[in-house]
RNA sequence: GGUCCCAUCGUCUAGCGGUUAGGACACCGGGUUUUCAUCCCGGCAACAGGGGUUCGAUUCCCCUUGGGAUCACCA
């Protein structure tokens, strides 16, 4: 058995999205767990649309994920180039096989007249179909024309390895456009020869193509290539699920979820799991489990729809899940500024009390900033609060001045805090409720923050105190 | 409209003739000495409809309905 050989082929039009990524990664899978081989090639056959900068930005996007591609136009191998603009001899060559064998010619009517065919059709209430005007006595082809595969229409069966078998009529198939009046390929035509010349052994692609594939397998019997086995992928939904995701519907650069502090781990996770499992009831993979376990026989044959709330939970319980030294490791960058002052045992600190609260890493501010500057006062936080507003400013004051009395006397060890915090609460009679909340929130004038003892241990005793007496002083 | 594909909780899904139809996200309760979160416990919630086949259909077949893809000198 020969080696598997999978290939990612995007065209340099924009950024990619979880959709675009998704029939990346299962390709990337396949030929991992088999110890093949995966290639990014570039499909740039169309000047108009393509974007400057995108294939740049779509080796960015791989590299970020992890998903390492063994050729590709950065990375030349046996099989190069890996840009479709620089293979136009290679399709030169294959076009001239199909006109010596009569299976292509000139395309003799102009695009005018073409439309009005397509146009009649319609009227007519009838498919168009190319084929029907097909000429008789096609003039040779100069390379400023079009030029037409000859098809042989007939019916097909042909199995595919996530939609199982499928078949389409003779009506499916039609004269198509193998090169264009602009001397460049048409993907229907380049990706048939590129994926023979490069020895692709499983063309895992998106679901839009699938009305074309009785085409493209009566091109391989034309060019006489050995089909590919042949995958598709259904469709990524939006979050309404009434169409396929896409950049025009505002979907999300993947790079963009990483800059918010998406982890890689679980952005694979998460695409992984849209349209896959592994038919039990776990939900975390890691990479490796999924390149042992993936298989494109288990990929749901509908489309799914992307909900960005179980991406959040994910990417929470893999934050969950790592050690504090390695989300720390990438927390650079995240941090609020009044964080450069201090050092890298104490924001280890901060990092740990925060670390299962926090669902992406551009989070962090917000969770930490009490804990490098002081935020301005804010009354309503006691005065808001449910179990705060009952009390008149005089006892919750005369509440803090016991506690500050109690809490100048601690070495702010956690095990001496949590010790006074108790007495505390005995002494004053109070319930953990208000004497807590009063505390907590003088010490951080934050709506929310870790428990008591460890946010206390953490800022100080000379920080905690200040801030307890500011407040003392403000009620 | 033609062609093709699909169809289990709101969402992602398990199920491949006999199950109290399971899990996860979300949501709603309760618990863990305060808050937010975590964690634990509990709850809500689905086989689109109709015909067959069968002793028995979520599961197999057909029809209907619904959804999606595609009908370019784009990929």
């Amino acid at each position: 058995m020969s080696v598997i050989r999978t290939r990612f082929a995007p065209s340099p039009t924009g950024y990619l999205h979880v959709g675009g990524i998704r029939t990346a990664l299962f390709a990337w899978l396949v030929a991992r767990q088999s110890g093949g081989q995966f290639i990014l090639r570039i499909e740039d056959t169309d000047r108009a649309r393509e974007v400057q900068g995108a294939e740049a930005h779509i080796i960015e996007s791989l590299r970020a994920l992890g998903l390492d591609y063994d050729e590709g136009p950065d990375l030349p191998g046996e099989y190069g180039p890996y840009r479709q603009t620089e293979r136009l001899d290679t399709y030169k060559t294959w076009a001239q096989v199909l006109i010596d064998s009569g299976r292509a010619y000139a395309d003799p009517y102009s695009a005018e007249e073409v439309q009005a065919f397509r146009e009649q059709a319609q009227k007519n209430k009838k498919p168009f179909l190319y084929r029907n005007h097909r000429p008789e006595n096609p003039p040779a082809w100069d390379g400023t024309t079009p030029l037409r595969f000859k098809s042989d229409p007939k019916s097909y069966e042909w199995p595919d390895a996530v939609m199982g078998d499928l078949h389409a009529g003779a009506e499916a198939i039609d004269d198509f456009i193998l090169v264009k009046s602009d001397g460049f390929p048409t993907y229907n035509f380049a990706h048939i020869v590129d994926d023979h010349e490069m020895a692709i052994t499983h063309v895992i692609r998106g679901q839009e193509f699938i009305a074309s594939v009785p085409n493209y397998l009566n091109l391989y019997e034309a060019l006489g290539f050995e089909r590919p086995v042949l995958a598709t992928m259904p469709h990524i939904l939006n979050e309404q699920g009434n169409k396929k995701l896409s950049k025009r519907d505002g979907a999300k650069d993947v790079l963009d979820y990483l800059r918010d502090g998406y982890l890689v781990e679980a952005m694979i996770n998460f695409i992984a799991s849209l349209g896959w499992n592994d038919g039990t009831t776990q939900e975390i993979f890691s990479r490796e489990e999924l390149i042992q376990k993936f298989s494109l026989e288990r990929v749901q044959k509908a489309g799914a729809r992307f909900d960005e709330q179980r991406l959040h939970w994910m990417n929470g319980a893999w934050i969950r899940s790592l050690d504090t030294g390695d989300i720390y490791a990438r927390s650079q960058g995240y941090w609020p500024s009044a964080a450069d002052s201090y050092d890298e045992a104490y924001k280890l600190q901060v990092l740990a009390l925060v670390q299962e609260r926090m669902k992406y890493l551009a989070e962090l501010p917000e969770l930490t900033s009490f804990f490098f500057e002081d935020l301005p006062l804010n009354m309503e936080l006691i005065d808001g609060n449910k179990q705060l507003k009952k009390f008149e400013h005089s006892e919750l004051r005369s509440l803090l001045e016991q506690a500050k009395a109690s809490l100048e006397e601690s070495d702010f060890s956690i095990e001496d805090l949590t010790t006074r915090l108790n007495q505390l609460l005995d002494t004053t009679g109070q319930k953990p409720g208000v004497l807590f909340s009063l505390i907590r929130i003088a010490s951080t004038q934050a709506p929310f923050s870790p428990s008591l003892a460890d946010t206390l241990h953490v800022l100080g005793k000379e920080r905690s105190l200040t801030r307890v007496h500011a407040t003392i002083e403000a009620l």
